[in-house]
DNA sequence: AGAGTGTACCGTACATTGTACGGCTCAGGT
DNA sequence: ACCTGAGCCGTACAATGTACGGTACACTCT
């Protein structure tokens, strides 16, 4: 990062922020709102690093500096992003309603986090432990929580099994996020990069060999026409994290 | 990121570089080996956005631009130092000899993985999609899968599960990282952080409130001092991802 | 209506980044 | 003794976040 160093977003001025109401124009039309739209439309597509001040202003049409009467700095500015990106996670439906239990529940709560990871792959660019306390993140918290209650399973067992399949989700989709920015960035897919690439990799090892990883390596590949696959990544530990979670909370029915 | 586009590296320059020896000197000693280092310690200490080339250059004092004689750019460099961080995973024991069977063998997969990440964090933020293929990363893919050869899998359920706890690890090293960054870039515990935004937060959603969230949060915050504890997410993650492939084995076996 | 005041707005400036470009300086071969 | 090529590096440039100080408008009070 460049300039100046991009001083950590304020706490108490980010939740002030995040908590208002954002809807005070100011004599221009800017809102903060407005400033937080347009930044998530610039990084949906091209990436946090890409977003700059300046993109963000002249897409509102206004000068640069005036953001900053708004908002403090980019820092703060990405909290809101975050926030405001899982505004409608459960809009229309929520995960305890969902049929299958809390298995069904889990389900979809993966899925819906992976949607919107994958609508919004610079999610995983901001630094969220401290700053997830919006009310948006908030009430997700709260209503993903909801089909763990009632288990048998300790208030902190409820946390970690949450926190278990969204990481896990998390994890996955970033490997994700990550594969498609490379094909974007080098114009190739896996399958053209690796037939580019094949020879000097043959040639350079050629004195070392590596039974095992080649085997699989190579089986993977030609399962998945590349080296990995997010979709199958995803369910594969999904059903295995649900399998694990099934014995604890059996255990405790 | 500021300066020209960091284009991105170029894989086959990246490759030779990555399987080559690394040892010719210089006229001034210098050597992509000694550059590698040195850039390793830097973001050791300081993670991998603030690592410049100008500090590494200081560091090893030579001129700025004569890095670039011996690594293409930043991009190469950074894929040289996550080969690198790599090198010695598994230098004084393998997996596959642990006891405990696989079980005993991912368990000590994710320690020593987890090691790594604590001790290098900005491993984190390096792109890997591609570039993962240096000899220390090869070499670690081939040792890790060892344990889970002949147990019943197939080569894709193998590479499956082995990816399923190193993608658990790192999400929950990210999170941790993340977590010490922040308080080191603050200065304040996680501890003393709530404690100065605790009457802001209440203030600001007074109306509105999350008894589950509440109830939880409360609960998790008292019994680790803090939102989050890494240690016992990687421990109880790890348990269920376990159990949860157990079954999967068990039916193959 | 006129004056005063605070806040929204913004032009300019600066430090910092990665690296392109072109010149300098040596070691080694002829 | 000279040439050649590679190692080395000083300077320059575009892009970044944002500090600073100025301008212009909407409002309140007289």
């Amino acid at each position: 990062m460049a300039g100046r160093k991009a001083a950590a977003p304020d706490p108490a001025r980010s939740l002030a922020l995040l908590w208002g109401s954002h809807t005070k124009p100011g004599r221009s039309g800017l809102t903060v709102r407005a400033i937080v739209d347009a930044a998530i439309d610039l990084a949906d597509v091209s990436g946090l690093d890409a977003l700059s001040m300046r993109m963000v202003a002249d897409r509102l049409k206004v000068g640069t500096m005036s953001l900053y009467t708004h908002v403090p700095g980019k820092g703060e500015l990405t909290d809101l992003m975050f926030d405001q990106a899982y505004g409608d996670l459960y809009a229309d439906a929520e995960p305890a309603d969902q049929p299958g239990g809390w298995r069904g529940a889990l389900e979809f709560i993966a899925r819906r986090n992976w949607d919107v990871l994958s609508a919004h792959p610079w999610i995983h660019d901001v630094p969220t432990v401290r700053t997830a306390l919006g009310p948006n993140i908030t009430r997700k918290y709260e209503i993903e929580l909801r089909p763990l209650d009632g288990l048998g399973l300790t208030d902190v067992e409820m946390d970690s099994a949450l926190a278990l399949v969204l990481t896990h989700v998390q994890g996955t989709a970033r490997a994700g996020a990550e594969q498609l920015r490379t094909q974007r960035d080098s114009g190739l897919t896996d399958q053209e990069w690796w037939r580019q690439i094949s020879p000097t990799l043959t040639a350079v090892m050629s004195n070392t060999h590596f039974p095992l990883a080649g085997r699989v390596g190579t089986a993977v590949g030609e399962h998945f026409q590349s080296a990995l696959d997010p979709a199958h990544a995803l369910t594969f530990g999904l059903t295995t994290i649900l399998d694990g979670l099934a014995q604890l909370i059996e255990g405790r029915g």
